[in-house]
DNA sequence: CGACCGATTGACT
DNA sequence: GTCAATCGGTCGG
């Protein structure tokens, strides 16, 4: 299996963030190989939307959402959260896609240790539905920042192919300013969607 | 420098 | 349903 190319991350925010419905996020941590696949994101569109860090313009924090498209943008918020994005669009655009919520394929097991859950089989819909679970999960923190996903720590490969009439559309969660816009994705009825 | 608040989660009434 | 946890960015003085 392969890496997506750069230039599926090179496009607008919209049309990669409905596009990452279905793909396969993979996380290699040493020998270990952890998968999901995506079934809920947000796009945050630079600085023409007040909703996105990208809005006051280029920081220190948000300077990775300023690359071209195809590197992992890690922030950290409520003093104890971390949430992974995906870069997209063309160098020093400040757009980014944020990874809501996937269904696990590989590793479940490591996924629940990293959650601190029991050791009992299978998964629950619990372990990878919102943002901040998905980083823990994936063991992504503040050094993946800036990872380069044509590399080979973190990256997307093709998955299942979602149809049109799949894709939920609604405003996005969590955030004050911008909320009207319908910058949500998800698939429908799937059961790893955020509540 | 201090106050305020956030792309969240989990525990608790 | 409500609310605390906990810290770094942003803005006002």
């Amino acid at each position: 299996m392969k890496n997506l190319p750069r230039s599926f991350y090179t496009r607008p925010a919209l049309l990669v963030a409905k596009d990452l419905l279905g793909k396969t996020l993979v996380r290699k941590i040493g020998r270990v190989t952890l998968s999901g696949t995506i079934v809920e994101v947000e796009a945050y569109c630079g600085a023409k939307d007040p909703a996105s860090h990208a809005y006051r313009g280029r920081t220190k924090r948000n300077e990775m959402m300023f690359r071209e498209g195809g590197y992992l943008y890690v922030y950290f918020t409520y003093g104890m959260h971390f949430c992974a994005n995906v870069v997209t669009g063309k160098n020093n655009v400040g757009e980014a896609v944020l990874i809501r919520a996937l269904e696990p394929v590989c590793g479940i097991e490591v996924m629940k240790k990293n959650r601190g859950f029991a050791k009992t089989v299978g998964a629950t819909h619990t372990l990878t539905n919102g943002p901040a679970k998905v980083c823990q999960a994936f063991g992504i923190e503040r050094k993946e920042n800036g990872t380069d996903l044509l590399g080979n720590k973190v990256y997307l490969m093709a998955g299942e192919s979602i149809t049109k009439s799949s894709i939920g559309t609604s405003g996005r969660i969590g955030i004050s300013r911008g909320k009207e816009k319908k910058r949500r994705f998800f698939v429908k009825g799937n059961k790893w969607v955020s509540g």
